[in-house]
DNA sequence: TATGAATGAGTCTTCATTCAT
DNA sequence: CATGAATGAAGACTCATTCAT
C-alpha cells in the first residue's frame, strides 16, 4: 500500500518531486507566488528543468501546492467530522484551517474567488472543501451550535478573514483570541464575554475551550487545572515563543 | 517646434500628478500592484516619462497612492472623531476603512506589515493611522462601547480581516452583515447582533444600525421609518444590484 | 505624401523599425527562421526590447518581413501587368519572384501552404499575390502564351519548385537556364528552348530571351549583337561572379 | 532486480536501433528536423538514453536517417540501372526520388548544399548518389533520351525543385503531372504537349508513361487497356483520395 | 543494459527605468 | 517639459545531453 504521489516509480524522482513541492510551499509562504521558479529550484536543490519535469508550468506547481495543502486539510476535517461532536468539529476545523494558513500562498487564497492566480484545476479539491464546510456547518446548526441564518459562503468569508487577522496579528496567541472572538459570533445569541487572559463564554451552551497555540478545541476534564494547550508539543512551542524573562 | 504650454506650467504639472495618482489608484485596485507602469501612464493619458517626473520609481508611486488613501481616511476619521459619539465614531471609522477597501492594492495592505511591498516611507502616515485608531479605540472604551482588553493591534488585525471577508463575500450586503457581526464581538458582554433581514438582535445596548450598502453607522431619528441606507447614493446602488423581478 | 511605415512619427523610431526589418530579412535569409531574436537585435544595432516595441512577437516580425517582401513583389507584378504584353508579364513576373527569392525565409515559404511558420496574418497579402498570379496567368493563356490546362495552383507549385532549383544550383546563370527550361514547359506545344550557350532553340514561337543574371525577359532590338543582360547592373554582377582568369 | 533480456542482447540492440531510425524518419518527415529527441524516443518506444546509445548526438541521428534513406534510394537506382533501358532508368529514378521525398527532412535536403543541417558525414553517401545520378544521366544521354548539355548539377537542382513542387501541390496527381512536365524539358527538342487529363507527349521518342500516383515509369503492354498505376497499392490509394461522388 | 530523471544553457518575452526628440 | 522610444536585466520555459537507478 504505497502513497500515490503522481511521480513515477523511481525513488529519486519521488524524492525530488517531494522536495520541489515542499520548497515551493515554503517559498510561496515566505515570498508570495511571485517568487521566481529558479529560486524554488535552487531551494529544492535541483535544476530548473527538474521542476518542469514534475510540473508542466509554474501555474501547475502553484496548483499542486494548493491541492496538497487543501487535501491534507480536507482529510483532517473529514476525520474530525467522524470523531467529534458536530459543533466542536465545525469550530475545530475552521480553527485548524485558519491556524495552518501561513501566508497568502495558501489555502485561503484558494478559497478566495477573487485571487487571480490558480483555481482552474483546483476546482475539484476546492469543491470538496466547500462540500465539507457545508456538511460541518449544517451538522453544527442542527446541533444548535451555530446560528441558522449563516450559510456556507459566510463561513468561507469568515475563514478567509480570520486567516488574514492571524497573519497580521504577529502575537500568535492574541491572534487566536481574536479569531475565537470572531467565530463566537456565529454561536446563537451568544453573549461573548471575557475574563482573565482570554476571551471566554460565561454561560452559553458552547464554551469551546481551545488550545492557545493551535486553536484545537479542547475536551476539558471536569476536575483539575484546565488545560491551556492540546498537548506537549504546543506547550513547548508556546514556551519557546515567550520572551525569555 | 516646441509645445506651447502657455502660462503656468506648474498647474499642468499639478494636474498631471493628480491624474497619475488617480489612475494608479484605480489600476492597483482593479489589477493589483503588478500592473505595469505603462498601463498606468496610458490610463492617465500621459507618457511614461511624466510618471517618472513626478514619482522617481514605481515603489514611490505605490507609496504615494497608499499615502493619499490613508491620508483621506485619516482625515475622515479625525472629522468623525469630533462629530460623533465615541463608540459610534470608532465603529463607523472601521466600517469606513473596511468598506472602502476594494482590493488588496489598498489601505489594508499598508496596514499589513507582512505585505512585502511598500511600507518604508509610509511609516509616517501609517503611524498617524495607528495613532488615530488608538485614540478612537480608547475613547470608545472609556465610553463603555468596546471591551477593555482590546488593544490597537487587535483593531488593526480585525480591520484587515474584515476587509478580507468583504472581498471574498461577493454579495456585498451579506458581506457587510458578516463584518458587523464580527465587529459586534468587540462590544462588551455583547449579544451579537444585526438589524434588518438577518442576524437579529435580541437586546443589547448597542444595535449600531448601519447602511446596508456601505456600512456607515447611521444616526437614526427617534421617529419615522428607520433608514436603511446612509443616503441616496447607496439607496440607488442597492437598487441597481437587486435582481430585476 | 509620406510612406506609411506603421511606426510613429518619430524619426528614430521609423529608422529603427526599418533597421530591424532589414536586419531580420537578412538574418532569416542567411540562417533561417530559427535565428534568435537577440541576434537580429544585435545585427540591427538595437536592444531586444526595441524589436518588441515594433513587433509584438517573433511571429509578427516574420510576418512583417514576409509581408514587406510580398508587398514589393506584388507591386512590381502589378506594374509589370500594365506595361508588358500578357505572356511576357506572366513569365517575367515568375522569373522575378523566383530570382529574388534568396533562401527559404522568403516569399516562397509564404506561398508554401505546408510551411508551418507564419501565414495567419499574411493571408491578405498572400491572397493578393495569388490573385495577381491568376490574373497574369489567365491573360497569358488568352494570349496563347500558356497552355490552357494550367491552373493557378500549378503556377504556385512551379514557382516554389523553381525557387528551390535556383537555391540549390550555385552557379546562378545555370540555375536561371534551368528555371527557364522548366517554365518553357508551360508554353503550348512548345519546343523547350533557351538561347546563348546552352539549351538551344530550333524553331518555336516563343524564344523569350532573358537576362542571364536576373532572368528578366529582354526585348531585343532587331539589329546588332543580342543583349545578354537587362542592364549594366546585371552585366557587372555577372562579371564579378566569373572566375578571375 | 535486473531486467532479464535473455540470450543475445545484440539482437535487442539491433532491433532498437532500427526502431529508432524508423521512428526518426517518420518524425522528421511529419514535423521537420526540429522535432524533439524525446518525441522520437517515445515514438520508438524506447528511452532517450537508448537513442544516445546508438547515436551519439541528434546530429548523428539525422545523418543516419539521411544515410539510410539515401542508401535505399541509391540501391534502388542501381538495381534500376541494370534492369531498365537507360532513359527509362534515368527518369524513373528521378521520379522515384522525387516521389518518395515527403517533407523537407528528407533526401532532397541532403542534396541541398545550402541546408544548414547535416552533411559532413553524409559526404560519402551523397557522393555515391551523385555518382549514380551522373552514371544514369550519361547513359541516358548516350541513349539520346536527355539533352547533351545537361550536367549532373542540373539534375540535382531539378530533383530538389521537383520535390518542392510535389510538396506544395497538394493534389498529388496534379503534382506528378507538373513534375513530369518539368522533366520532359530534359528530353531533346521535345515539344511538350498535353491531351486529356494529363500531360503527354504526342510524338517525341520517349512517351514515358508513369504511375499517376507514385510516378514510377510503367512498362506498358502493347495490347489491352493502358495501365494508369504501377500496381494495386497505388490504384487503391488513388481511389481513396478521389472525392466520393 | 535500458530507462527516464536531472541538468542548465539558451530562447522568447516583459517591464522598470533612462534618454533622445 | 512631455513624450514615448530604447534599453537590458530577469523570468518562464524547452530540450539536447548526461547520469543515477
Amino acid at each position: 500500500m504505497t502513497t500515490v504521489t503522481g511521480a513515477g516509480d523511481r525513488s529519486d524522482a519521488r524524492r525530488n518531486r517531494a522536495r520541489v513541492l515542499s520548497a515551493a510551499g515554503e517559498a510561496f509562504a515566505e515570498r508570495g507566488l511571485d517568487v521566481p521558479l529558479g529560486d524554488i529550484a535552487r531551494r529544492a536543490g535541483v535544476g530548473a528543468g527538474t521542476v518542469y519535469r514534475h510540473f508542466p508550468s509554474k501555474h501547475a506547481l502553484v496548483e499542486a501546492v494548493f491541492a496538497q495543502q487543501l487535501g491534507e486539510l480536507v482529510a483532517s476535517g473529514e476525520r474530525r467530522m467522524s470523531r467529534s461532536a458536530p459543533t466542536e468539529a465545525f469550530f475545530g476545523f475552521i480553527l485548524e484551517v485558519v491556524g495552518t494558513t501561513r501566508s497568502r500562498a495558501t489555502v485561503c487564497d484558494a478559497l478566495d474567488a477573487d485571487a487571480s492566480w490558480p483555481r482552474p484545476v483546483l476546482t475539484a479539491t476546492v469543491a470538496r472543501l466547500h462540500q465539507l464546510l457545508e456538511t460541518l456547518l449544517r451538522a453544527a446548526q442542527r446541533d444548535g451550535g451555530v446560528r441558522p441564518e449563516i450559510g456556507p459562503d459566510d463561513v468561507v468569508a469568515l475563514t478567509v478573514g480570520c486567516a488574514a487577522m492571524l497573519r497580521v496579528r504577529h502575537d500568535r496567541a492574541a491572534g487566536i483570541r481574536l479569531v475565537r472572538l470572531t467565530l463566537d459570533g456565529l454561536r446563537p445569541s451568544a453573549p461573548v464575554v471575557t475574563e482573565g487572559r482570554s476571551f471566554r463564554d460565561n454561560r452559553g451552551p458552547h464554551p469551546a475551550p481551545a488550545c492557545e497555540q493551535c486553536g484545537t478545541v479542547l475536551t476539558l476534564r471536569p476536575t483539575g487545572r484546565p488545560a491551556r494547550y492540546c498537548g506537549a508539543a504546543c506547550r513547548q512551542r508556546a514556551h519557546r515563543s515567550r520572551p525569555s524573562p
